[in-house]
RNA sequence: GCCGGAGUGGCGGAAUUGGUAGACGCAAGGGACUUAAAAUCCCUCGUUCCAAAAGAGCGUGCCGGUUCGAGUCCGGCCUCCGGCACCA
C-alpha cells in the first residue's frame, strides 16, 4: 500500500485483474435465487455522458449488492446500434454507418470498463449485428402469420425538403429536426404492429406493475386512453347509408343540433361535390385552433326524437378516433359550442346543474339533471347514460363500444441503417413473406448514402431484385427498414444467452429455456423519457412472445427505477447550452470511484442531480481520508488478526465504535433495501469514518475493533467504490476479491444504544433533555421528567393536565 | 385545459408509521501546522433579540383546520417542473 491515494493506478490494476479473472461471468445456477439487473442500453454515439454514468452506477451498485447477498446476478450490457445518427455521420463524413457504429462501440466499451462496471460481456448485444436483427425479422414473420403485422395506408410525418418520412420523435414543434422545414402529413402505405390487439391487456396489466413508479404507470394508462361509450347509427335523409357516430355522452343525445364528419370520412367525399372546398377544410385539419366547417347540404335523423339535423364536415373531427364522425351537442361540449357560435347553429340545453341555473357563456360539461329529453327527462345524467344505452341497444340503434387512444405502431422507416423488413413483393402473388430458412435478410453494405431522401436500398439492385418464394418469378424486396424501437423491445431476452448464434425456435415450449430461467428482469433502471414508448413496446412484445410460447410471463420488468436527469445550473446538460461535464475528464482527475460515489451521493436516484464540482471534491476527500487512516495504521492493522464483536469486554470508546459499526451496517442495508436510498447510505458511511478518525486505539482489543470496523466499512462501500475497497481489502492481508465476500450482518443487540436521549416537551415545545437507560418504565420516565430541574422551572405553579410518554423518544407535559 | 410530481438553511439534500427540523456533504468565517501556498487537522455555521454567553422568540411556499404534538394528516390557494392535449 502506498502513501498516496492514486486512483488511476489502482483502478487500472484491478480492472485488469477482474477482466482476466472473468469475475463477472454469469452462469445458470438453479441452486441460487436469480436476480436480473438491467440498465437501459445506450445508443453508441461514441462518448458516454454523465447520464450514463449515473444510470450505470445505480445499476452497478444494485448488481454488486445483490451478488454479495448471495443472488445469482445477471448484469449485462449492449448497444442500441441502429438509428439515424450513424446515417447522418455517414452523409457528413463519408464513413460507413457500420464502421462508425463499431468504432463508437469500441470507444464506449472502454469508457464503461474504465468506470469499473460489473458487466458480463460474454452476453453483449449489438442490435446491428445480423445475428441479432435476424430475430427481429423472425418475430416480424411470426406476427405477420398471426395478423399482428400488417400493411395499410396512413398519414405520416413528411419532410418535403429531405423527401423522407420522419418518426414522431424527429418532429419538433411541427418542424424537421434536421433542416427545420415545416413537416406535412402525407398518406403512405406502411407496416404496422397491431399493438391495439393487446390494448385492454396492457391496460389491465398496469395494475400489476406494483414495482413501477406510479407516474409511469399513469402515463401508460393515459396513453392507452380507454374510453367507454356507445356507437349510434343516424339515418341520412335522401341516401341509403347510415351515419355511425361514437359518443361517451349518450345522455346528451336529445341535445344534438348538428353532426360533424372528419374531412377524411368516406361520406365527406361522397356528400361534398365541390372538391376544392373540401380540400380547404382538409388543409385546416388537425392541430389548428380555429374551427372550420362546411355544410354538406344533407340532414341526419336523430333516432331518439326524429329531429332533422344538418351534417357538416369539420376540421376538428379526427378520423383516427371512434368512427370519424360525431354528434354535436353545443350546449354540453365546448368544441361543439364554439362551432355552433361561429356557424350560428342552435344550442339546445338538455342537462341542468342540480342546484343552480345560470345563463350560458360556455358549454356545461358536468353532470346534472336531464330536461327536454322525452321519457328520460328528470333523470340524473349518470343514470340516464345507462338507461339510454339500454334503450338504444334494445331498439337496435347502436351498441356499447370501447375505444382506445392507443394507435397501432407504425414501424416502416425509409432509412438505411435498420433491420430490413422481410417481405417480398411479387407481381403475381402480391405480398409474400421471406421464408424462415432464408433469414436473415442481410442489410447490404455497398450503398450510397446521399441524404437526399428515399431509402438507399432502392438503389441496391442486388438487394432489391429477388425471386418470389411462392412462384419463383421475378420479385423485389421491401426497402423500408424497421423502427429501431423494435430492436429495444426484446433485447433483454437476448441477454439470457451468451454471445454467438442463438436459435429461439427451439426455445418455444421449452420449460428449461434460459429465457424462462432469467426472465423477468428483476430491476430495470433508466430515464423517464421512455415512460411510454420503449416501456410500452416492450410490454407489448413480451405478450406477443408469450403467445408464441417463448415466455411464460406477461410483464418484462418487475421493478422499474426511473433515475432523474443530471443537470447543471438548473438545465439539462447539452452541447448547445455549453454546460456539459465530460466523464472522461472526471475519471482522469478524480478516478472512477469518486465519479461513482458523487453521482450516487448528491441526490436520491429518482430525483434530478444538480452537478457541483465542489461536491465531487467532497466525495474525493472521503475516499482520501479512508485511504489515509488505513495507511497511517497499516502495520498495526496487518498484525491484528482478531476482529472483535464482543462488546462486553471493551473500553467505552471501543464499544462505541463497535456499536456504531453495527448501526452503520443496519442503516446502509436498510437504505439500499428501501427504495435504493444510496445518498443516505453513503452519509452513514461518512459518519462511521468520522468516528473512526476520532478513535484512538491502544489495547489489542481496541485494534481488533478497529480492524473489524474498517473491514466492514470496506464491505459496505465496495458496491459503490469497487477499486479502492478491493485495494485496501487486499492490503490488509485479505485475499481478492472483496466481491466474493458476503454482505455483512448486524447484531440488533449490539446496535442498541446503551443510553438514549429523552426529550422533554412542555406543551409540545422542547424544554429539556435527559439521558436514560432504555427499557425503564413509563412511570419512572414520567417521574424523571417532572422532577427535572429545568422542567420544574418552566412548570412553576401551573397545574399539570396530562403527561404523554412516547417510549424511547420523548415526554410531553401539558400544563 | 386535463393528469402527475415537487416546494425545507447561502447550496445539494436528511428527518422510515404524526414525536428533538436541518443528518451527511458543499460553501463561508475563524484557528493550528508552514518561510509561504496547497493539502491536512480543529472550531463556528437557520434566523431574530442580546456586546457575548446563558436564555427566549420565530422558522419546512401561503391561509386555515385536526392533535398533547404537524415538514409529515385534512380543506383552500400560490409557484415551479414534467407528461398529454380538438380523443367526442
Amino acid at each position: 500500500m502506498e502513501e498516496r491515494y492514486d486512483p488511476k493506478k489502482i483502478e487500472l490494476k484491478w480492472q485488469n485483474y477482474w477482466a482476466e479473472d472473468n469475475i463477472y461471468k454469469t452462469e445458470r445456477d438453479s441452486l441460487r435465487k436469480k436476480f436480473y439487473c438491467l440498465e437501459m442500453f445506450p445508443y453508441p454515439s461514441g462518448e458516454i455522458h454523465m447520464g450514463h454514468v449515473r444510470n450505470y452506477a445505480i445499476g452497478d451498485v444494485i448488481a454488486r449488492y445483490k451478488r454479495m447477498r448471495g443472488y445469482n446476478v445477471l448484469h449485462p450490457m449492449g448497444w442500441d446500434a441502429f438509428g439515424m445518427p450513424a446515417e447522418n455521420a455517414a452523409i457528413k463524413h463519408g464513413v460507413h454507418p457500420s464502421k462508425w457504429t463499431y468504432m463508437n462501440i469500441d470507444n464506449m466499451k472502454k469508457q464503461l470498463n474504465r468506470m469499473g462496471f460489473s458487466y458480463d460481456w460474454k452476453r453483449e448485444v449489438t442490435t446491428c449485428n445480423p445475428e441479432y436483427y435476424k430475430w427481429n425479422q423472425w418475430f416480424f414473420l411470426k406476427m405477420f402469420e398471426k395478423g399482428l403485422a400488417y400493411k395499410k395506408y396512413s398519414y405520416v410525418n413528411w419532410c418535403p425538403s429531405c423527401a423522407t418520412v420522419l418518426a414522431n420523435e424527429q418532429v419538433i414543434d411541427e418542424k424537421c429536426w434536421r433542416c427545420e422545414s415545416v413537416v406535412i402529413q402525407k398518406r403512405l402505405e406502411q407496416w404496422f404492429f397491431r399493438i391495439t390487439h393487446y390494448a385492454e391487456e396492457l391496460l389491465q396489466g398496469c395494475d400489476e406493475l406494483k414495482g413501477w413508479p406510479e407516474r409511469v404507470v399513469l402515463m401508460q394508462k393515459n396513453w392507452i386512453g380507454k374510453g367507454e361509450g356507445v356507437e349510434v347509427d343516424f339515418a341520412v335523409e335522401g341516401i341509403e347509408e347510415k351515419l355511425r357516430i361514437f359518443t361517451t355522452r349518450p345522455d346528451t343525445l336529445f341535445g344534438v343540433t348538428f353532426m360533424c364528419l372528419a374531412p377524411e370520412h368516406p361520406l365527406s367525399e361522397k356528400l361534398i361535390k365541390d372538391k376544392d372546398q373540401l380540400d380547404s377544410v382538409k388543409a385546416k385539419y388537425g392541430k389548428e385552433d380555429e374551427k372550420v366547417g362546411l355544410f354538406t347540404g344533407y340532414y341526419a335523423i336523430n333516432p331518439l326524437n326524429e329531429d332533422k339535423i344538418p351534417i357538416y364536415v369539420a376540421n376538428f373531427v379526427l378520423m383516427e378516433y371512434g368512427t370519424g364522425a360525431i354528434m354535436s351537442v353545443p350546449a354540453h361540449d365546448q368544441r361543439d359550442y364554439e362551432f355552433a357560435k361561429k356557424y350560428d347553429l342552435p344550442i339546445k340545453v338538455v342537462i341542468v346543474p342540480e342546484n343552480k341555473s345560470e345563463i350560458m357563456k360556455e358549454a356545461y360539461e358536468d353532470e346534472g339533471i336531464l330536461i327536454n329529453s322525452g321519457q328520460f327527462s328528470g333523470l340524473r345524467s349518470d343514470i340516464a347514460r345507462k338507461e339510454i344505452i339500454k334503450f338504444i341497444e334494445n331498439k337496435g340503434y347502436g351498441k356499447s363500444v370501447v375505444n382506445y387512444k392507443l394507435r397501432d405502431w407504425g414501424i416502416s422507416r425509409q432509412r438505411y441503417w435498420g433491420t430490413p423488413i422481410p417481405i417480398i413483393y411479387c407481381n403475381k402473388c402480391g405480398i409474400v413473406p421471406v421464408h424462415e430458412k432464408d433469414l436473415p435478410v442481410i442489410l447490404p453494405e455497398d450503398v450510397k448514402l446521399t441524404g437526399k431522401g428515399g431509402s438507399p436500398l432502392l438503389e441496391s439492385e442486388a438487394f432489391l431484385n429477388t425471386d418470389c418464394p411462392k412462384c419463383g418469378g421475378k420479385a423485389h424486396r421491401e426497402t423500408d427498414t424497421m423502427d429501431t424501437f423494435v430492436d429495444s423491445s426484446w433485447y433483454f431476452i437476448r441477454y439470457c444467452f451468451k454471445k454467438g448464434d442463438i436459435y429461439l425456435k427451439s426455445e418455444i415450449q421449452n420449460p428449461e429455456s434460459e429465457i424462462k430461467y432469467w426472465m423477468p428482469v428483476d430491476q430495470y433502471i433508466g430515464g423517464v423519457e421512455h415512460a411510454v414508448l420503449h416501456l410500452l413496446y416492450s410490454r407489448f412484445f413480451t405478450r406477443v412472445l408469450r403467445d408464441i410460447g417463448l415466455l411464460n410471463i406477461s410483464e418484462p420488468f418487475q421493478n422499474l427505477l426511473t433515475q432523474g436527469m443530471v443537470v447543471k445550473d438548473g438545465a439539462k446538460m447539452s452541447k448547445s447550452k455549453g454546460n456539459v461535464i465530460d466523464p472522461n475528464y472526471l475519471i482522469e482527475e478524480y478516478g472512477a470511484d469518486t465519479s461513482r460515489l458523487f453521482s450516487l451521493f448528491a441526490a436520491p436516484p429518482e430525483k434530478d442531480l444538480d452537478w457541483s464540482d465542489k461536491g465531487v471534491e467532497g466525495a474525493y476527500r472521503f475516499l482520501h481520508r479512508l485511504w489515509g487512516i488505513v495507511y497511517r495504521y497499516r502495520d498495526k492493522i496487518e498484525n491484528t488478526r482478531d476482529r472483535t464483536n464482543n462488546i462486553l469486554n471493551l473500553q467505552p470508546s471501543a464499544a462505541g465504535l463497535c456499536r456504531k459499526t453495527h448501526q452503520t451496517i443496519k442503516k446502509v442495508t436498510t437504505d439500499i433495501e428501501r427504495e435504493y436510498h444510496f445518498n443516505t447510505a453513503i452519509a452513514a458511511m461518512m459518519e462511521l469514518l468520522n468516528e473512526i478518525t476520532s478513535f484512538e486505539p491502544e489495547s489489542d482489543s481496541d485494534w481488533a475493533v478497529f480492524r473489524f470496523t474498517i473491514e466492514n466499512l470496506l464491505l459496505l462501500l465496495s458496491p459503490f467504490c469497487p477499486h479502492i475497497t478491493e485495494e485496501i481489502w487486499v492490503a490488509m492481508g485479505n485475499k481478492p476479491s472483496i466481491f466474493e465476500q458476503k454482505w455483512p450482518e448486524w447484531d440488533e443487540e449490539i446496535a442498541k444504544e446503551e443510553k438514549i436521549e429523552l426529550v422533554i416537551q412542555v406543551n409540545g415545545k422542547l424544554r429539556s433533555k435527559l439521558m436514560i437507560t432504555p427499557g425503564i418504565s413509563e412511570e419512572e420516565i414520567k417521574k424523571m421528567a417532572i422532577e427535572d430541574q429545568k422542567t420544574k422551572e418552566i412548570i412553576g405553579a401551573k397545574a399539570i393536565k396530562k403527561v404523554i410518554v412516547v417510549k424511547g423518544k420523548l415526554v410531553n407535559i401539558v400544563i
